[in-house]
DNA sequence: GTCTATATAGGGATAGAC
DNA sequence: GTCTATCCCTATATAGAC
């Protein structure tokens, strides 16, 4: 009773591990359903075509993401937290990266879609500014107001693209080890503005990393 | 006797104009042949197929670029210079940005392209590397091999999607101001490194900057 | 080199039976 | 809800005359 998946939701999961692999563009209706070992027609029963099913995976991908968001602003994490804040950010992007790839060309074909992504970006750097004026006011960093907002909108930019770089520069490679060394990079950008005092915890955060890298 | 261009190479002007406004997905053969009135037909005779519009383009652009990265690893560059530099480069980024908007795709359909630019992602590795070297050996910034490398990618990675990004968040803007904030961004990406004495020296350089675009 | 006319294929989408 | 059959459109590509 409780392994019957609705039609439904079996075309969203086949359709984004498809669009996943094969890049949205090269993946058709009729690919889809072979893929369900379903009709088209019946595809074409529960999506009234292929933006249909794009647009319900990106609002599923939206409210998980907002609520991933929404966290660091909300409440201040745990000065070792940010780091592992950011995996689970890099791991919603990573589930829905089909979208990160061809963003250009999805959001001119939808307006809607458009202006929801628009609000995550927004939202991305109201995240990552919560999280710098954490590290600020916890005296782990040090950093004027404009420093701040160029390193979010550095990380923000980390944020979105390093996926894709990664493939880009390395064709298909080991999820959590691009994401690790995304993280990585973040860390990075924050490093300079780290006092020397702080040094010690910057050296352990990243030993923790590595050692929650070699367990994966 | 100067003014007779080839329909050749009409066909590949009107093609880039047309990729970069429309974005390539939605440009078709067709297209191309009206905007330039002539036959598809005649179209066909000069390229075979429309990959081969985009191949020819690349080529151009893989061309001026290597060329232009080129530059600052045979021979530093002049300390104020350095930023001037990034102008040049964000341009012709801007000139073919069609392919940058599209880069997981047109890469996906086309393997040796998908070569050809990872060689320029290396060759911006290593120019970027050579500047931020220069500026250490002329004490301009402090950083140690690690920091640069950290920053180089940070910088290769805006370099590759900061004008995107920026049409993303932004919409249709100009170009001048996105490539701006761009070398602005990547100067911020720097800053931490720069040494208390030569935080005038940053000031100048941001004051040229602005200088420079109000007359533009 | 350039045109007109046309062929072909593939993906998106629907009708109607079961 | 699901299937089969089919239609339609659009983009690519070619043939052959001029």
């Amino acid at each position: 009773m409780a392994d019957k998946i609705k039609t439904r939701d079996r075309i969203l999961m086949t359709s984004l591990d498809l669009f996943n692999e094969e890049g949205e563009p090269n993946v058709t209706t009729v690919d889809i359903a072979n893929e369900l070992d379903i009709s088209p027609g019946n595809l074409y029963y529960h999506f009234k075509g292929k933006d249909l099913i794009i647009s319900a995976l990106y609002d599923e991908f939206d409210h998980r993401m907002r609520d991933v968001l929404q966290a660091p602003i909300d409440k201040p994490l745990g000065l070792e937290d940010n780091w592992y804040y950011l995996y689970v950010v890099f791991e919603e992007i990573y589930a829905f990266r089909f979208f990160y790839q061809n963003l250009t060309d999805l959001q001119a074909r939808d307006k809607a879609t458009e202006a929801k992504f628009r609000r995550i970006l927004d939202l991305k750097r109201k995240s990552i500014t919560a999280i710098a004026l954490s590290l600020r006011d916890a005296d782990v960093i040090h950093a004027r107001d404009h420093e701040i907002n160029a390193l979010t909108e550095t990380i923000v930019l980390t944020l979105t693209y390093w996926l894709t770089f990664q493939e880009l520069t390395h064709g298909e490679a080991n999820a959590g080890r691009i994401i690790h060394t995304g993280v990585f990079q973040i860390m990075s950008a924050f490093a300079p503005y780290f006092g020397e005092g702080q040094r010690d915890f910057f050296e352990s955060c990243i030993e923790m990393l590595n050692a929650a890298l070699a367990n994966s």
